[in-house]
DNA sequence: TGTGGCTGGCGAAACGATTAGCTGACGGCA
DNA sequence: TGCCGTCAGCTAATCGTTTCGCCAGCCACA
């Protein structure tokens, strides 16, 4: 690999030149312009990232720490920051915690050594681990995002999980429904959390009681919500509509269902949250609160960047986009039966 | 952030020894030793991976470049690929080419001033471009993923893509269809020209035509199939089966199928190749062959790490994974009538 | 013609780690 | 006691850039 002396070496020039030269930071006469020019492209020469970091105290690295890379959702979120932070001349580290604190922790010390500029954090407990405080210690510029903490000084972009929640039951309920079930996400995570109390809040407003026999905790896993639902469905009392935390859950639920022989939305209507890419095909057509992932990211990316760019130490930011509702054919008005 | 040099001063040792002791790569007596911990958690410190690199000529950073982050195929296989190198000790790089040629090569030009030790390449167009033969030139060690060049010395890992076609095409004829229609994915693409002549060949054996106007070119992309679809069934004369290039397609294509008013399996048989997680959600199942994307990942990552670390200039190993037929209920005999 | 300001280009010092090679103390053996 | 081998720990060179400060030449003006 051809470094920077090859190249004033075969130019006749100083190295002090060729850097000015490919990084056009100072004038140069055009002669030896065109020498450096010539030797750079006989040489190959690319100036190599890791030593003009190490010069400049910069890493052109953006970090993403999403909570389960197999769930479709965050592979969208991954997508649109890939496009957002190359926007910015950034490139992209992708790093899964799997829902696991630990993993978390681990992944933070090793962004911590490969000097990410900043990071953008799918939290996975309500806390921020020592290792996130280290960084925050540091002052990586870090951005929540989907889940906030309680207490907080750094920035975050959610979605208004408890008004999801609300909206998509609320539409249950005005469809004539008063047995309404749930597929709850995990409690110990604040949207999990959210989207439960949203649910309860919007039953509670319209004087309807959550029967404890129609309510199942769960994960944010395809097979979790099958498990949660064919347990749930198996009963011989059920309820006549479910409210379903997330996108991938309702996958599975919608296949237990089936497996159970039920017909939806005749013997069963079906409503959730988030929107991933598979509820597109799904027969029948999902009824859900869709986010705006595209926006939100993007929106993640210009906050970090601003963080970057401008290190001010001012007070956490929150943005919380609003959430719309989808209606598909997975949902029939209450037919007593 | 504290540096080496303030550690061996606040240890009152020299930097030689924080370093034998942080890297264990030398005997360090435990008086000293102690002393040296006691700072680095005094001071926090972690070595900064930048310096490190530029010393040790590595990165620890392997890059994977798709073809579509958008399709949640790559999405698994992003997935896979993280938790794959991750258990190697390198972080992921993420670059989305977007099936664009223009894209890929700047992406290879980024990644080349990035330092990375090994690139997973999921090619865009038949011939590598200029920056990738640079990369060659460089021979940053590389592996190509689920789609391969016609004459290349570069490692390669793929399913026999004609086989699949193959595969889900004899399904069909099986099942008593003649009129059996496609909709391709791009055909300068070689999954794409491969699966469309694997079934061709399925039907030319069993003496059968391919009616051109059952036939739709198309890119990999769940809105083009979309039309594809509309445009193909919308015709008076249609086809009984239909064969599918991939998941993300057949989305779509189950969309238009769904749209039209059309029945699967009753009126139309659809059969296709490749998985992604959306699939499972679909009703009817889908008929498909399946890759094992983890085990293709998991083989592609152990070629590349043993290219990293023996540099050896041999031929480049293609290894094909063979697809297996899943059989859902998207198929159906054929009835005249 | 002498002086001073301007400026294109250069030399060399960082950046923060690793590591080769050296030093000096200590213990064993003749 | 003297010599030598061993080895813990240190000094300094090195990786490939960027960039500060300097130098030398040139032009303009007095």
């Amino acid at each position: 690999m051809a470094t920077i002396r090859d190249v004033a070496r075969a130019a006749e020039v100083s190295v002090a030149t060729v850097s000015a030269v490919v990084n056009d930071s100072a004038y140069v006469s055009p002669a030896l312009r065109a020498r450096v020019l010539d030797a750079v492209r006989e040489l190959g020469f690319a100036p190599s990232q890791v030593a003009r970091n190490l010069r400049r105290g910069r890493s052109d690295l953006v970090a993403i720490v999403v909570a389960d890379l197999a769930n479709p959702f965050y592979g969208r979120v991954v997508c649109a920051a890939e496009a957002a932070v190359a926007g910015w001349g950034y490139s992209l580290v992708v790093c899964n915690s799997d829902e696991n604190p630990d993993a978390e922790k681990r992944i933070l010390a090793r962004l911590r050594m490969l000097h990410c500029e900043g990071l953008i954090l799918v939290p996975v407990s309500n806390a921020l681990p020592a290792a996130a405080r280290e960084t925050e210690g540091r002052r990586t510029p870090m951005v929540l995002f989907g889940r906030a903490f309680d207490d907080n000084r750094l920035d975050a972009v959610t979605i208004d999980n408890f008004a999801a929640a609300q909206q998509a039951t609320n539409y249950l309920i005005d469809l004539g429904h008063s047995r309404i079930g749930a597929i709850n996400g995990p409690l110990h995570v604040s949207t999990g959390r959210a989207r439960m109390e949203g649910m309860q809040a919007a039953l509670a407003a319209k004087g309807l009681a959550l029967d404890s026999r129609f309510v199942r905790p769960g994960e944010f896993r395809e097979d979790v919500a099958y498990s949660a639902a064919r347990s749930l469905l198996g009963q011989p009392d059920r309820p006549t509509a479910l409210y379903v935390a997330n996108g991938l859950m309702a996958l599975g639920v919608m296949r237990a269902i089936s497996d159970l022989g039920l017909r939806c939305p005749e013997d069963l209507s079906v409503a959730s949250t988030d929107n991933i890419p598979g509820v597109r095909g799904l027969k029948p057509v999902l009824t859900r609160t869709e986010h705006p992932i595209v926006d939100m990211v993007n929106e993640s990316v210009r906050l970090l960047v601003d963080r970057i760019k401008n290190a001010r130490d001012e007070e956490g930011r929150t943005v919380v986009f609003p959430s719309s509702l989808v209606v598909g054919d997975s949902c029939a008005p209450w037919k007593a039966g």
